[in-house]
DNA sequence: AATGATGTTTCGCTATATGATACATAAAAT
DNA sequence: ATTTTATGTATCATATAGCGAAACATCATT
């Protein structure tokens, strides 16, 4: 039962070269090649087979994009992903009663991946990014940081946390503090801490297991979250993850 | 200049395997190799590969399913293919008014493969699966074909049409002729063609060089669907279909 | 013209991925 | 209980598939 190396070479680099393809859409051969770290060559040959399946296609410069095989597997991916399957619905429901604009996150290795979305159609609004990554350790994510085992705890709380604005929290403990607090009072709110002038009202979503696998977030600009309408908020946030846990299987009692 | 074969075997193959994996997904090892003809060694390592990556996850029973890394590619790839981004408002809008599935379609080989669908949230309505393909010339996708070139049509009508219902046109010539009224009348009307008891209607999306790239189609079941409504419903698919092709480009005049 | 970018092609080498086979564990059948 | 027939996992020797380097071809730009 030794940690064997199964991995097939060329297929780990091909999705390495995928994914370069996803974030920076339009990058020629070269320029990939350069951000994967692969030779030209072999670049050149796996983006030539993922272009074959029409899984990355091709503009008129030769800079590739995602292709339609990816489309297709997306929306598979989406409906096969339980989380996503029941989430959808919900974000949608509290986007348009707060209208704002609502996230959902997972703890993805030490990170959290946002994986879904819904976006009001008002004019000014947060962007959210599916796919897009923030540390555990500061804003809404922490509502599912608090969650975890005392261990991923310190390990996802660095010494010296980083600084995205002058609100972020500076010291460890600090953010100790704020995590024991989310846990009792089960939702985070988070002012200024990674973008300036933006609130967040985040709730943890637990699975059957009783383990906080994700955070439901709503992200609104502060001049328009006032602290009367707050409680409202969290009220409606709260309810919607709590909903979602149960939609997994989760039940209240341990 | 001679057509190489660049393409790298483990990599095709792998594709292979995920998009088996989308297909059906809860499947093991041995069924996913037998039904990709791969051996079962080299399934393991491939799988093994991509679950490492997060492409594919395992459930309980060890079977595969898509995972975290497709949904971000996904997304990613509807925001990156500017016919699915420019295409979902205008779904909606559509899908809004006639309360009826929406479907868009493009050319993909010789058939017709469904890019993004929207359902009304009514109790009876039509089922529509993105990634699913249908043969060009039944149904709906007519409005595809007809606007391709001689030898396209020819190579994508068989001799011998597959016969979906009684109501499938069953020769080429009757195909043929209806592929020039369409092409007249720049919108197609097909009655259970392809399923008893469903109406669709179509109209072609033009690309910017003139080219019709996609098919736009509103389904519904025939007794929702009588004579009166649908000149309205006809109107409301042409004028998408137009704002669409619009968007990507086109311009009425040649 | 000359330079410096691309993307594409060639080619010989060896590391890499491969099939066959064996093993381990679990479920089904006797 | 014992055997059978599934499954997933591991090992290994072999050849071939995939590799890097460097040459080539098209473009822009100077």
């Amino acid at each position: 039962m030794g940690n064997q190396n199964y991995t097939v070479n060329s297929v780990s680099k091909a999705f390495d070269l995928l994914m370069a393809v996803a974030r920076d859409p339009h990058s020629g051969v070269t320029d990939l090649a350069k951000k994967t770290g692969v030779t030209k060559s072999r670049a050149f040959r796996l983006l030539h087979t993922m272009e074959q399946r029409q899984v990355v296609i091709r503009d008129k410069e030769n800079g590739y994009q995602l292709g339609n095989s990816m489309l297709v597997l997306g929306i598979n991916a989406s409906s096969q992903i339980d989380l996503v399957k029941l989430a959808n619905p919900i974000l949608e429901e509290l986007c348009q009663r707060v209208n704002e604009t609502v996230q959902l996150r997972i703890l993805d290795g030490n990170e959290a991946l946002c994986i879904a979305k819904c976006e009001p159609s008002r004019d000014l609004r947060v962007h959210a990014v599916v796919g897009r990554r923030r540390p555990l350790y500061a804003g809404s994510p922490k509502a599912l940081l608090a969650f975890q085992s005392r261990e991923m705890i310190e390990k996802c709380v660095p010494l010296k946390p980083e600084k995205f604005t002058t609100n972020s929290m500076a010291t460890r403990g600090v953010i100790f503090a704020e995590l024991s607090k989310i846990q009792q009072q089960r939702y985070c709110i988070s002012r200024g801490e990674v973008s300036d002038q933006l609130v967040s009202i985040a709730a943890p979503v637990f699975a059957m297991d009783g383990s906080a696998i994700a955070a439901l977030n709503v992200a609104a600009p502060a001049f328009r979250t006032h602290d009367s309408e707050l409680a409202h908020i969290i009220r409606l946030v709260t309810s919607s993850a709590e909903r979602l846990s149960i939609g997994l299987g989760w039940r209240e009692n341990a």
